[in-house]
DNA sequence: TATTGTTATACTCTATAACTATA
DNA sequence: TATAGTTATAGAGTATAACAATA
């Protein structure tokens, strides 16, 4: 396990700390995954896609949760579809644009994803458990500035890329 | 784009961490793939065990490489099949071991490899330009406790699994 | 018997582009 | 013409498990 191998040269800080945040989200991410799999039969990007829909009772429209995932539009097809399929969502007609969807969670989906959301919240914790309330605040601070400079960046080179 | 929309509950601190983490990582990470396919026609999995054979001119071993690449066997020989036939790397047989190979970089997998660096760098470079040199050394401390409580985790599950 | 590496398989996710239907 | 969503396609990455050769 060692992805942080790699940096050379002047810029070698940037390397290591990008080296070190992606073995970071890979090791967490590699765990919720198989804990998904293993536990609940799902993936994470279904996890995902019900988790937006868990904030939004309402529903979200396919265009909506693309943006949001962060991919295009044929996969939230598909993966709605699977889900759809297993009773978890439904898709609601949209009053006066007969085009759209409203995607939103069945009972059963809910239910669902509560069960699997106590779970993942565990494994989250357990990730983090090394860092004191201060530290973990002051990584949520620092992310956050990197965050907001990614966007930047993609509004730069072009605004559908946010 | 918004991933961070979850986040409920007694630990929405350590949930709204881990979501601000993924996405910082997952926007980076697109860019470099983005960038890594239109530039050079290649994949991040296929530069990161060429950077892995980069820091080790003397080849690494295929389990060698499957660890430090955090997947299975079967995956890198596919991986390394496709640079072998692109004559970017080679397999070298083992003094004392018939059964195992070295893999390293050929000289014209070096140059390729160079190549990609420079700009995977100028890359990096850009995605944390909005952090000061101190909070970037911050960042990197903070995240090398996260990813040291990680391996320690991996290592009480199962030390197979580091 | 255990280990190194390969093969075979199957599945998920992904982007792209062409398409349908509405607006 | 533009937009919402679907379909079709092709490709990459992954894990798993069975396998061959060697230790």
């Amino acid at each position: 396990m060692d992805l942080e191998a790699r940096a050379h040269s002047e810029h070698a800080h940037e390397l290591r700390l990008w080296l070190r945040l992606l073995t970071c989200s890979q090791l967490i991410e590699k765990r919720v995954r198989t804990g998904l799999r293993e536990q609940f039969d799902t993936t994470l990007p279904r996890f995902d896609l019900m988790a937006q829909l868990e904030r939004h009772p309402d529903g979200l429209k396919m265009k909506e949760l693309s943006h949001r995932l962060m991919v295009t539009g044929g996969n939230v097809t598909g993966i709605t579809d699977q889900l759809v399929a297993e009773g978890l969502v439904e898709r609601q007609a949209v009053d006066g644009d007969r085009r759209a969807f409203r995607v939103r969670l069945t009972p059963g989906g809910r239910s669902a994803f509560e069960r699997m959301a106590v779970q993942h919240e565990q494994w989250i914790v357990a990730a983090f458990e090394g860092l004191s309330p201060r530290e973990l605040e002051q990584l949520h601070k620092l992310l956050g500035q990197v965050k907001q400079h990614q966007l930047d960046i993609n509004q730069r080179l072009g605004p559908e890329a946010e």
